[in-house]
DNA sequence: AGAGGTGCC
């Protein structure tokens, strides 16, 4: 079927058009573009919109506690504020905190203000990432994940080391980020309480829905930021496409075809195989482009990218970025094209399948944007809520069941959260008031949902801490297994050798065992398919993890051979998550008497093992364990006698 | 007999 979407924006350029409004030379605006002719940094940051404002917006934060940001990307809000206040003298006694919601933004725009006030990164301006802290005693510009922030918070609830705690890209809430919200908002009432020297609160959003966040910090005011470095003009196709994808690639060429070649092309999509696809594409038909087109370079950007792609997209060059609804690169391309889906002209049955996932995958993140009720729902969705009252506990929050959420979880599902940690022996319970015991005061020190700080605190009974460490780590990260499709038969011949019958815990820690035997040797990774970045990754956790077994003087000890007191040890972490093998064929899981099926990833997809722990629940087709572990029944028994009594009460009845 | 989302500590 001929193809024929609407001409694609790049076809009306014309004079006075935001198009050709850039045309005039204005250098990058928020990142370096090395490889050009040097550029004035101070003349850059004086060129910002925001500049202009700067002597009013410092006048009245200077005279604010809490104050709400709308400034949509571009504008400089991110590396200009938190550089007027510092220049402005506010919050000099302490450190000005910028937390982000992902790790890369964190780094480069600490990179970019430390570069802006010509600084050695680390200094005066520096960051702080899981694994990675780039800062020192001088810092006083620090930029960080929530997720930091989050963590210093249980050693220093107040957060004295910070005057200003600046909570960017607000509007990308998630259960973690609103618990942030929380602890920043009850420090700032503490301290001012305690007479302590105040904490300011700026949230900022690119969304201008901040109600909430303004009356979450008490009606705080609302400032605008105006402007952007850059005009934007939207463009909407005229009727709706059958295939976006397709639709995009033919925007994408012909941008390319008539916008100057300085100019680079951004491009939103819903995730990483749509991104690949499109990024090997577009690199075959730019190979038989005539010359007059100029070369481009595509740049793919998404989350399981190593860092160092991911910040291939700030080089100059002719490029197409593209990258995930959810990730906006801070440089500014000549036109992003936001590509909606919708189901008219879908026919393959298979591709159905994929569109309706995109789909939902975007109007998620839509509704997220827009939509206030409701959101709470999808929050906690995102998020195992046991972990976030454990985090609160150790906060030191005395209530948590009436904890001060900007949107409040259900009071079903906090139950079902201290029900958990309380069958974990995470806290006590006495009426209404929830405490944390002193299992529970350990488990938060890890950074590990509880069932896998309770296992690992655990393994020393079983004298398998080494093990159960290994095991945790590799569960902590995105799978170390390297599965191309197109060589499956390859995959299944060459990871036979390491496929335990006892499940796929055991499995990775052969896995595990085999890399370390041969010192982390990156042909070994590729010749197994195995994921070395992320097997990187397993060994950067399993370090930080021992870090803090030591800290709490657990006896290390390694099981050797015999792994049967590993799956013991896991029966008694995880017995929560258990099910067991029916009379025909088909397995229920303990807890809920749900069925469940063995995800076909497992190594025990085929086999029937009677009863085993798995690591997670994933509701697809059908509710599929994922990572199972073979246990005897008696264990599980052991591990909990009276929760295992009620649920066989809970059956009979 | 058969899966598929993200980010963070």
């Amino acid at each position: 079927m001929p193809r024929d979407p609407d001409p694609p924006p790049a076809k009306r350029f014309k004079p006075g058009s935001p198009f050709s409004r850039l045309d005039k030379k204005k250098p990058g605006m928020l990142l370096p573009r090395a490889g050009h002719a040097p550029v004035n940094v101070d003349a850059q940051r004086k060129q910002l919109p925001i500049y202009q404002s700067r002597t009013q917006l410092i006048n009245q934060i200077r005279q604010l506690h809490s104050a709400v940001f709308i400034g949509e990307t571009g504008s400089g809000k991110t590396t200009q504020i938190p550089q007027y206040l510092y220049e402005a003298g506010i919050g000099r006694q302490g450190i000005i905190g910028i937390t982000q919601p992902r790790r890369v933004a964190a780094i480069s725009l600490a990179a970019r203000v430390a570069e802006e006030k010509k600084v050695q990164l680390g200094k005066l301006v520096g960051y702080t990432v899981r694994f990675e802290d780039v800062t020192s005693s001088e810092t006083k510009l620090k930029f960080m994940t929530d997720g930091m922030l989050l963590r210093e918070a249980i050693g220093d609830p107040l957060l004295l080391r910070y005057t200003v705690v600046i909570l960017d890209e607000a509007h990308e809430r998630t259960v973690h980020t609103d618990v942030l919200f929380g602890v920043v908002k009850a420090a700032q009432r503490k301290r001012i309480e305690q007479n302590k020297i105040p904490l300011k609160v700026v949230v900022m959003s690119a969304t201008m829905d901040v109600d909430l966040f303004s009356q979450y910090f008490n009606k705080s005011p609302v400032l605008y930021l105006e402007g952007r470095q850059h005009p934007i003009q939207i463009y909407y196709t005229k009727q709706p496409q059958s295939d976006y994808l397709q639709a995009a690639l033919v925007s994408i060429f012909q941008i390319h075809q008539e916008a100057p070649a300085s100019h680079d092309i951004l491009v939103f999509m819903t995730g990483q195989e749509e991104i690949e696809a499109l990024a090997r594409t577009c690199r075959d038909i730019s190979k038989h482009l005539p010359e007059s087109c100029g070369p481009m370079t595509v740049v793919p950007l998404y989350a399981s990218l190593p860092p160092a792609q991911q910040l291939r997209v700030f080089q100059p060059a002719p490029k197409v970025p593209a990258a995930p609804q959810t990730l906006t690169p801070h440089a500014e391309p000549v036109l992003a094209l936001t590509c909606c889906l919708c189901f008219t002209g879908v026919q393959e049955g298979g591709s159905l399948h994929k569109h309706r996932r995109n789909l939902h995958h975007y109007l998620r993140h839509q509704i997220r944007d827009r939509h206030g009720d409701g959101e709470s729902q999808t929050l906690q969705s995102r998020c195992n809520l046991a972990s976030v009252i454990l985090q609160l506990l150790a906060l030191g929050v005395p209530d948590v069941l009436n904890f001060d959420f900007m949107s409040k979880p259900s009071p079903e599902s906090l139950r079902t959260a201290v029900e958990q940690l309380c069958i974990l022996g995470a806290v006590d319970r006495k009426d209404d008031h929830v405490s944390l015991t002193p299992l529970g005061k350990k488990m938060a020190c890890f950074p590990l949902e509880p069932r896998f700080s309770k296992t690992l605190l655990i393994s020393p009974d079983f004298s398998c801490a080494e093990e159960v460490l290994t095991i945790i780590s590799l569960l902590s990260v995105d799978s170390v297994l390297y599965n191309p499709p197109a060589r499956r038969d390859d995959v299944l011949a060459v990871r036979r050798k390491f496929i335990s019958s006892e499940g796929d815990h055991m499995t990775l820690l052969n896995i595990y065992r085999a890399f370390k035997k041969v010192s982390g040797n990156k042909d070994w990774c590729r010749e197994n398919f195995v994921n070395s970045r992320n097997m990187g990754l397993v060994l950067e956790v399993r370090a930080q993890l021992r870090d803090i077994c030591i800290k709490m003087n657990m006896k290390l000890e390694s099981s050797l051979s015999d792994l049967t007191n590993v799956r013991r040890c896991l029966a008694h972490g995880l017995f929560m998550n258990a099910a067991e093998l029916q009379p025909d064929g088909s397995y229920v899981a303990l807890d809920t008497h749900q069925p469940v099926a063995i995800h076909p990833s497992s190594v025990l997809f085929q086999a029937k093992p009677a009863c085993v722990v798995f690591n997670e629940l994933l509701h697809t087709s059908r509710c599929y364990m994922r990572d199972l572990c073979l246990v005897d029944a008696e264990w599980l028994q052991e591990a909990a006698p009276e929760y295992f009594r009620r649920k066989l009460r809970a059956t009979k009845s």
